[in-house]
DNA sequence: ATTCTTTTTGCACCTAGTTGCAAAAAGGTC
DNA sequence: GACCTTTTTGCAACTAGGTGCAAAAAGAAT
């Protein structure tokens, strides 16, 4: 149940609409929790009927721009949930099921995929670098910025391990 | 569509039956791609109907034990499929969206929780260097031996990388 | 041989995420 | 104001994965 509590962040930080939420999904939490616009809009009724989130008044209808903010029980939820416990969950790597295909069946095409997975990954760190210099240039400031420094620290530490991994596996399949 | 390529590949291994694949699943391929037995038998009726296995020859019914082996046609559809081209898939990671939140509601509850995941990757790690002895305990072998042991590798370097993460940010929020 | 337990297979339902498409409103152009 | 495009919202159908539970067979116990 994570996509709701996504949102409900997103909202706290500050009242939206569906698309506009779906704009900074795509350049923030969307980095950990992608989301469609259609998915957003469906759990925005659905927050809207548990009573976490109300639209700001307006006469509602399809097609009229909707602002939603976040009601006192929902802020109650996402801090409930931020102290739940929750096992991390199963990795799903197809790349990973891939290469061991590849030791049955052989590794025919596996090269250039490992190279276009190589690129991907090179892009997306660069972009969190960009995000790093833009937003936090300099040392540690109050909690919730050494929070979202530690949730950038991540990104880029996991896109150096892939950018590592998949050199290495490219220069040992030579 | 990772499971069915999965399950031929473990066929391709050792044929087997559907407990069997689930046992081996739970210690080898299930690492980067988790599933349990309905799965499992769910997918061997699928992959049996597009006639890329077969059970050998028993009279089949239910309760009565099953093995599997992989056809021609399953082995050219692996094979395919290791060279077919693939976006790596977008993490998701609630963690991550855990300290965002937490970031916005306060982090009451969340160091408890990141310990609890350190304790899951040390352990984690732990069997992917026991399997690492046990199985490649000597330098580099056929291309099959090599494939394995860049899977694994990612495997222990994940582990570490999450290691490493979660003590830093542990420490951070002291 | 009857009963009980364990193994093995499998169905059925549910939740979450994806994709295609379209309706209502808003805004621009003639 | 009639027409066209863009924005915004949303429905509906589909796919994949997860969970609960049960039926048939095999094996053990008496």
């Amino acid at each position: 149940m994570s996509l709701p509590h996504a949102i409900l962040t997103a909202l706290l930080e500050k009242p939206s609409s569906g698309l506009e939420l779906t704009r900074r999904f795509d350049k923030s939490i969307g980095y950990f929790w992608p989301a469609t616009h259609q998915q957003i809009y469906r759990e925005l009724g659905r927050l809207e009927s548990a009573g976490l989130i109300a639209a700001v008044p307006q006469p509602p209808s399809r097609g009229r721009r909707k602002e939603y903010e976040v009601l006192a029980a929902g802020t109650a939820e996402l801090r409930d949930w931020v102290g739940e416990s929750q096992d991390p969950r199963p990795i799903r790597e197809p790349l990973m099921l891939r290469m061991r295909a590849a030791a049955v069946v052989g590794s025919r095409g596996l090269r250039e995929e490992l190279a276009r997975h190589l690129a991907v990954h090179r892009a997306q760190l660069a972009e969190y670098r960009s995000i790093e210099e833009r937003d936090f240039p300099d040392g540690a400031g109050s909690e919730a910025e050494r929070l979202q420094r530690l949730v950038l620290r991540a990104g880029t530490e996991l896109e150096s391990f892939w950018i590592a991994w998949l050199t290495g596996a490219i220069d040992e399949l030579g």
